[in-house]
DNA sequence: ATACTCACTTGCACTTTGCAAGTTAGTACC
DNA sequence: GGTACTAACTTGCAAAGTGCAAGTGAGTAT
């Protein structure tokens, strides 16, 4: 309880302007890349089509997540409108977070990106539970 | 005049180790976001379908994408079969870049893409030479 | 009161990116 | 043969991003 907070945040101003290009841009790739364009964003996204929803879930993902990072996609995420995040139980809160109707569209990207990678990348698969979940979008 | 000695500049060895588990795993949504899962490589492959084929073609995106970026790209690509480069003229040599099969089987990615772009994002749009390029695919 | 769990947050070393400037190989003109 | 120009990179370096580990706070269990 005497425990100070002292919380200082400092975050540190980009001195570089982050006013690069892409984000102008028209092209429809490029702004969808802008959002999902990275190498953890579709794989959380593919992990809520799985099944999981909380934060525990998803950091135990096997490709290992580091647990900033998650944290850090799951705001963007949300703020991209593509999941939200809604308390499924109170005493103690916890949180659920689940596709929108906008985030579930991503599924046609997902089976795309998994049909390549089925054809070229030898030794991947993909999990019966997996598959009937994006069949079934 | 012979060929050039190769002016290797001693790569600097990542001292941590690289060993993540992404690579190791079996799913195939993550495996190819290893290989294409950054914001540059797919612009470079949409350009390629649009038919821009040198590196200065390349260079000249709208979304300007910096030129060592777009040389370690190349050769990231090429290296994971998505592409190749053969000169188109000797005296000075020029180098065309193309896709593969391989390559230009990541059609149905970026359409995916296109599509919940179009969809999502307001204000983007697709150019009719690409969208023609991509049908045909 | 102590230990434990979940869901994050923070600190920091390391890595990647982005900008600019430099390099290499050739052509063009004078 | 000297300067200018072009294409296709390469290099240097600071800023931004990533990943690991440790810390925090709210709440539960014993």
């Amino acid at each position: 309880m005497q425990v100070t907070p002292a919380k200082r945040k400092q975050r540190r101003k980009s001195k570089r302007a982050k006013a690069h290009s892409l984000s102008r841009s028209l092209c429809p790739i490029a702004n969808v890349l802008e959002v999902v364009g990275d190498k953890w964003s579709l794989l959380i996204v593919r992990d809520l089509f799985r099944g999981k929803s909380t934060y525990g879930e998803l950091l135990n993902s096997f490709e290992k997540i580091p647990t900033n990072i998650l944290a850090e996609r799951l705001k963007r995420l949300e703020a991209a409108g593509i999941i939200t995040s809604s308390p499924y139980q109170e005493r103690p809160v916890r949180n659920a977070y689940t596709l929108t109707k906008k985030g579930s569209e991503l599924a046609d990207i997902l089976q795309a990106l998994v049909k390549w990678g089925k054809r070229h990348i030898p030794g991947t698969k993909i999990y019966a539970n997996q598959r009937r979940v994006l069949r079934k979008l």
